[in-house]
Parts: C-alpha cells; structure tokens; sequence
DNA sequence: TTTT
DNA sequence: TTTT
C-alpha cells in the first residue's frame, strides 16, 4: 500500500564515523548525531533535551563520510527509520533503530580541519539520489542499495 | 545549536489506538504503524519489508486518533523521533524508540465505517499545528506540549 | 554550498496528466495539484483555501503518470521546487514555479476505475528513487534526470 | 480533504531581510534565498543551477530574522508554498510564489558578525512551532497566524 | 482545476 | 541576489 518512511535530520556528530568496507568493496559507515530541543520547564527554566540518533550510511555515502565527516560536524541527514531484531546474550529479543540515509549534506560546524564542506563537494559529483544531474549521461547511485547478504 | 528532528509517514494503523486520559484531562494515543517498502531480492522475486513505528500523539491530536482512526487505516503523521531509556527487569539498560506526532492527517483506506476522513476533518478545526489558520482569531494548539510530570 | 530544496506534498490532481513523449522516448507528465487548508476567518466561519501546484514528472513517473493517475485522485509527491523564466508576448520577464518530482505514491481517493493504488503498485518495481530496492541487483532510476537539450 | 503542503529548504540569504511592521505590532520579513545544485553537463563538464526562493515570515520569525539573518548566511527553512495572484500593470493575470515559512533555525555560514547561530538560539526561546518546548506553561506561537486584513 |  |  502507499507508504513513506522519511526522516530529515540536521545535527552534530557525537563521534568520528566508524567505516567498514565488507567483501566486494561495499562500504559502511555509522555514527550517532545529536539533534537539541530547548524548552522551559515548570520553572521557567531553560532546559535543553538531546536526542541521539544512530545513523547508517552505505557505499558512496560511507566514503563521503570516512573522508569528510568528523566528530563535532554538523550535517543534514536524509533517510528512513529501520528498526532491526537481534538477540541480546540471555536470549531476549531486542530492537535496535536506525536511520538508514540516502542524502546528506555537509554543514561544516566545529571541525578540526576548517571547513569540512568544501572538500566534500569537491570531491563527489553526487551524494543526492534525488536530486542528482539530469545531464544526459549521469548516473545516479541509490544510495540505499544493500546487498542481501549483509550480516546483520 | 541548530537542529531539525523531522519525521514524515505515510502507513497503516496496525491495532486500534491505544488511550489513556492523564490526571488534567491529557490524553496521549499509542499505535504501531506499518510503512512498507518492495524490492526485489537477487533472485528477481519481489520482497516486501514492513518496518514498524511506534506513534505517540498528545492531547487533541490523541483525541482525533480515539475518535477516528482504526487499524488498517491510512494516515500521514508527521513528527520527530524520540528515544527513551528505560530498566527492564533484569535492570539492564532499554532503548525504546518512538515517533511523537505534531501533525496527523487521515488518509482514508481499510475501515469498517467508510471513510474515515470526513468525520475527523469535520470535527476538528486544526489538528495541524504548522499549517493552522492564518485567521486572526485562531488559536493554535502544541500537540507536542507535553507536562514534565508524565509517567515515562 | 550545502543546500535542499525539497516539496513534500499530498493533494488531488486537477486534471488528467498531459504526457508529452519526447524523441529519445523520454516522457514528461503535469498535472495541476491541488491542496487545501481550512481556517475559521474573523467571523468564526470555517474557510477553506486551495493551493494549486504545477507538478512536473519525467521519465518512469511520467510513464507511472500517464498509466494510472486521473482528475480527482489523492497522490503524495516528493520533489523540489524549480522557477524558470521567460518571455510573455510583450517581451516580459515571467517567472513559472513548478514541483519537479522525484517520488510518487498514489493513495487512491475519488477515481472512475475503483483503488488506483493497486494497479501503480503491482506494476512499478520501483518509482521511489530514495527508497529503492536494497536488492544486490536492482536498478534506481533517477527520475529527474533530464536531457539537456529539452525545449524548455 | 487529506492535504499536505511543505517545504523545506537549506540555503543562503541574497538580500538582508525587508521587514515591515504591519498596524498591530505584526512584523512581516522577506528575503530571497538561494538554494544550488550542481550537476555535470553533457561534455562532463560541473555546472551549478541557482534556484531562488521568496521566503516570507510572520510575527515572531519575522522578528527573528529582522534582528539576525543577513545577506550570504546560511538557514534551514521549513514552511509551505502559496502562489498569489495579482494583476500587473497591464491588466493581465500575474502568479507570484513565495514559501511561508512556519520554522526557522539558522545555520551560520557567510556573515559579517562571526557565527549568527548563537545570538538567535539565545534570545529565541522558540521560533519552532512544531517542536516547541512540551513543558507545562509553554505557549508556542503559530507563525503562520496571519491577519486576514493584510493587504495582499 | 481537485477534494471534503 | 547567495554560497562553494
């Protein structure tokens, strides 16, 4: 049936991208983001409420975000919510949620190395399914291809 | 600093919606929703994946969702992601992730009393915080005003 | 620079889609969209203001278009906003805004042949460029690739 | 009907902010903003395509962007679009489109005055309506509220 | 020009 | 008219 399951996030990277790259190249990159909601309690009191959020990120993405990406970045993230089962140790079903992205933008941010934006523009004609070229001949890579065989 | 926590569906209703009605009158509405997605597996055959969402909505939008929505309907939600933790028995640390609702729209679909729509978009002049009435005397509602005091 | 531009729309389609079939066998479908907004004015009295957009489609939406949606039908567009200019008679500059889409899924709503959601779903794999297929061999079509030497 | 009409948008001011204080204290600011995207043409060549887009904020962003947004800086917008029309001088039927934003959040980027960001977030308690504080006494403004009395 |  |  109609169905959409979309997530846009912009926040700040809790820490540096932790990239694998599995059989036949495919690369895998994870990091938490932070997004803040300030708000005033009973008190009147500022109060400031951080959500973290497990991102996933798949071939070109992960290789945009092993070079270009670090802790502390702000970046704008678009994907969906994929819940996952696995077992903890005692046998007990357990759900972990993710956001599987398939765009992303850099914002810069704090960073170590001056503008982390450039570079990765630079350097990848295009990390945007959506949005990508409509020159005749691009391609666009969908961002979200996962192979079957994943270990998860 | 800046930060966008920003969720779009579009599913199905997988249970009735669950009500409680708070000490001061709050209600808050619980239902999983269904978002489905098709692709085909490395042998050509068509698979489908459901991913499943815990929706929460709060005060006006939790009465709309009591009165009018049903399983198996179709809605859109929008809202933001919220992670809470908790105990479980064992005193191991939960993660629970849910999608606090601010703006809900019915979207007609499987019901057992036509379309669901109409009732709901008679009896509710706004359930939609952003897009509200540009009148003058209107008044909007924060679906996501929640009392610090909840039980969670 | 980083930058989105993205429309996320549900609305009724005003009119059938017109489809050109370009050489190259390229096809673009548009359809003017409605969407609508209650408000209660000055007076208390519920009002009611339409907005209409210009949806442009390319390619397999355009296809998906031409196939399966009519006058009256609910569907939901993902895309991004685009502005051209020309030139009226007298020579002015115009300005025309239209929603590019680069996804599409039909809700049904009020159609001549019964749920148009069945038919768009069991014979497109797959129109949804971001959410496409994590099957090792599927191919994501980038819907808004368009050739550069088009009439526009 | 079910209808949804949003936008969000990530882009650079071209102009400081025109604001106008409407009789009654309404402010109203508009700028235009540019959002890129860059794409290779038919020779492999990069080109970038400027979209702009007429952004216009009520009351309490208005106020917002009256105190801190200017030309070059970088902001998140989310809102919906309204396409107005008027008759030009020579009597013909003219369509203007404009996003009306109901959330802001500023994201740095080119300024004359170091990272605008903070001063905003400082002195905002909220400018977001949909995901404004759930504190108990908390009053989340509807930024789209507009007068019906205003001279469109 | 849609839908409720 | 912005930004890279």
């Amino acid at each position: 049936m109609a169905s959409v399951n979309k997530v846009i996030l912009i926040g700040n990277l809790g820490k540096d991208p932790e990239v694998r790259h599995l059989e036949g190249g495919v690369a895998v990159a994870r990091f938490p983001l932070a997004t803040s909601e300030s708000y005033k309690d009973k008190n009147g009191q500022k109060q400031e409420k951080t959500e973290w959020h497990n991102i996933v990120l798949w071939r070109g993405l992960a290789e945009v975000a092993e070079k270009y990406l670090r802790k502390g970045q702000s970046v704008f993230i678009e994907g969906k919510i994929r819940t996952s089962q696995y077992q903890d140790k005692e046998g007990n079903q357990r759900y972990s949620t993710e956001i599987v992205a398939d765009n992303m933008t850099m914002l810069g941010g704090r960073s170590d190395s001056g503008n982390g934006s450039s570079g990765y523009q630079e350097s990848s004609a295009s990390t945007n399914t959506g949005e990508s070229s409509y020159s005749g001949g691009s391609k666009s890579v969908a961002q979200n291809d996962e192979p079957d065989d994943l270990p998860f």
